[in-house]
DNA sequence: TGTACATCAGTGAACGCGCGTTCACTGATGTAC
DNA sequence: TGTACATCAGTGAACGCGCGTTCACTGATGTAC
């Protein structure tokens, strides 16, 4: 039933007119991130599959991509945009800067955990082009590929520094601790969703001791 | 050059003599080792490749593994023995409560930078078998697929335990904070393979720094 | 001790599959005269 | 206003690849008589 062209049931998609065709481009990406929402993994996503999810034959999407990596680059940037959005509307309009940083830690995670697939094509598996470097104090030290990708990090880095500031937090290296914060948020995003029958506390609450104990929050 | 059959270059192995058929299974499992050790990534172990690395022909594979996933499954046991094993070691004889803690991450981090592959098998993607369960205060309450699995595990939850016993940890739920500790630290391994170029702290700090703290060690 | 035979370890060729990519093409649509 | 033509969006068939798996087989080795 199943075939390589054509949107296989009934319809099929009328082309573009003249002048519009870079509007399947469009398409595509829409087409590429259903199937990652659907299917929950990236390896799901190969050139064949996003031509029939988008309805297309597999060659049209050269016209529009270099290759099957350009897509997923296309995904990737989307989802980057989506995480920084949650992240920094979760912290907006907070003024206590512990609960700031809270709400922000809070949206990460529920990110990671409502949308797994598209939290792994962000941080889930090797990437190529990694820079690297040596210290930084501040988001503004890092590499643009990082200040790019990484804005949501800075809403914690400048939580936790704001903390600090406030007195709320004993924290002497706040660039150092907030990145363990985020590699322990991380942690325990993947690892619920790696074992996910397994009795871990509940996400909220474990978000919420390790702001508290990693940021040093006083009690 | 490369042929399907046969050990590619001059040699060829000499065949097991009759009753010793099963010696092959070892040198499959042996040769998908060290495929996922020079490749470093599962996906690397194909059937095909795996025999190829053996240099035997394809269908042999069939005579000792049911299929491609029995292979890893395989990989997957030796694996948890591994890193079971070094944590127990590195535990082993360390009288102080804190100090015996900290050596078990200490080698639990270690064993997954060093062998990065291997502990990407053990904990890098979705597996299948999930069983449920609801909490637990003890490994002992873990479904027996776990414990078989996370032996490491109990060693980090005794470790905690041990502490608070000894009046060194302020911990309330030490199973909790212990599952927490396991996710920071998997967190702290992962990030740091993803994005090698990041300046995250040293992970002998980072390591120090999550026990103290997520654990409650007093100062 | 010699020989026929059963058993065992492992092979080679073939299958169908989905993949990424290429190529020459088709047919609708806008434009120049 | 009518028509030839260039352009553009997108297609269908084909390629070679590596994969997992099957099948009928081969040839060495131990065993029964």
């Amino acid at each position: 039933m199943k075939s390589d062209s054509a949107g296989s049931a009934g319809g099929g998609r009328t082309r573009n007119r003249r002048g519009e065709g870079a509007l399947l481009r469009d398409e595509i990406v829409a087409a590429a991130e259903r199937l990652l929402e659907r299917e929950g993994n990236e390896e799901a996503l190969t050139l064949r599959s996003v031509a029939r999810e988008a309805g297309i034959s597999a060659p049209s999407i050269y016209t529009h991509f270099a290759d099957r990596d350009a897509i997923l680059e296309a995904v990737l940037d989307i989802a980057f945009e989506r995480l920084r959005q949650l992240v920094i509307d979760a912290a907006e309009g907070v003024a206590d800067p512990v609960a700031r940083l809270m709400a922000g830690c809070q949206a990460y995670v529920r990110f990671g955990m409502q949308d797994p697939a598209r939290y792994r094509v962000l941080f889930g598996r090797q990437r190529t082009g990694r820079p690297e470097m040596r210290s930084a104090a501040d988001v503004a030290d890092l590499p643009e590929v990082w200040q790019r990708r990484l804005e949501a990090f800075g809403v914690l880095v400048d939580g936790l520094k704001a903390c600090v500031a406030a007195g709320r937090s004993g924290s002497t290296d706040p660039f150092a601790d907030a990145s363990t914060l985020w590699t322990s948020l991380h942690g325990a995003v993947v690892m619920r969703q790696f074992v996910p029958g397994f009795p871990l506390p509940p996400l909220d609450k474990t978000v919420d001791d390790l702001v508290r104990r990693i940021g040093l929050i006083a009690s």
